[in-house]
DNA sequence: TAAAACCTTCCAGTCGAGTAGAAGGTTGGA
DNA sequence: TCCAACCTTCTACTCGACTGGAAGGTTTTA
């Protein structure tokens, strides 16, 4: 299949695919007489598999060593489950990081919305700010 | 004091200040007669605001707008309590997301975990792959 | 036969939050 | 007097994941 269709199975635009194998997360194609990119359903998985990975959060870059690691055959299971170990700790560190961030903005808002609104009079002295310093 | 000081009481490199000058973050300070930045204790203290609020996650455009909204001194509070809540509730979408994107990592891996790594041989399928798909 | 709908390459721009470096001016101390 | 350590402005680059557009070739449809 062409590009055009390709795009259209996997819902990923002309560009993008051509952008992906420009930094070789998929390999570059066959190409038909005419010079035109011709694909098969192995791009289709490849191409979802990528989307797929990129829902759970990977980057392109951790998506590619993946693929690499598959290209290249060799104990590939437990390099990708390392990867994704790997990828699985980030997450979590994010996480924690989020909550502790929503926890600080929920009580400066909290606390702002505690402060008596006519005391907000002195245009050099905001208290919902100073009190998050 | 000048831009160095500045810089070594807030922990933000003098690169950095120029650039939220520059930004509109911080105000055009006044200058000593040989053209050096000049400036004093309300600049520490609304660098650090910005660092704190950064910290919170806010971005610069959200921080420069309370800022702003500080310096027009008119009903300030309702605005940045406005401001706060709509980048809480952005937060908390965040989380949401990154749970989902967590949770779905885990059990690609865990299923990863739980395939026979002698079944690992065939190049052109990783079934930790596969299984993601 | 002509227009529309594909395809090609290449170059440039977007977002946010800085960072790097060049080229020059100023100041303080040995 | 000279050097190091400051300071100035300016331009350009970084990261990641695309997106837009120009200029041209090809194929399909009316």
């Amino acid at each position: 299949m062409r590009i055009g269709q390709l795009a259209e199975k996997t819902g990923v635009t002309t560009k993008t695919i051509r952008y992906y194998e420009g930094i070789g997360v998929i390999p570059e194609p066959e190409r038909m007489a005419n010079g035109y990119r011709l694909y098969d359903q192995a791009d289709v998985d490849r191409l979802q598999f990528v989307r797929d990975a990129q829902t759970a959060g990977l980057s392109l870059v951790e998506i590619d060593l993946i693929l690499d690691l598959r290209d290249q055959g060799e104990s590939t299971c437990e390099h990708v489950i390392e990867i994704l170990d790997s990828h699985l700790s980030d997450v979590d560190r994010q996480l924690v990081e989020l909550r502790r961030t929503r926890d600080q903005l929920r009580s400066i808002t909290d606390r702002a919305r505690k402060l008596d609104p006519s005391s907000c009079t002195d245009p050099n002295r905001c208290q919902t700010i100073s009190i998050s310093n």
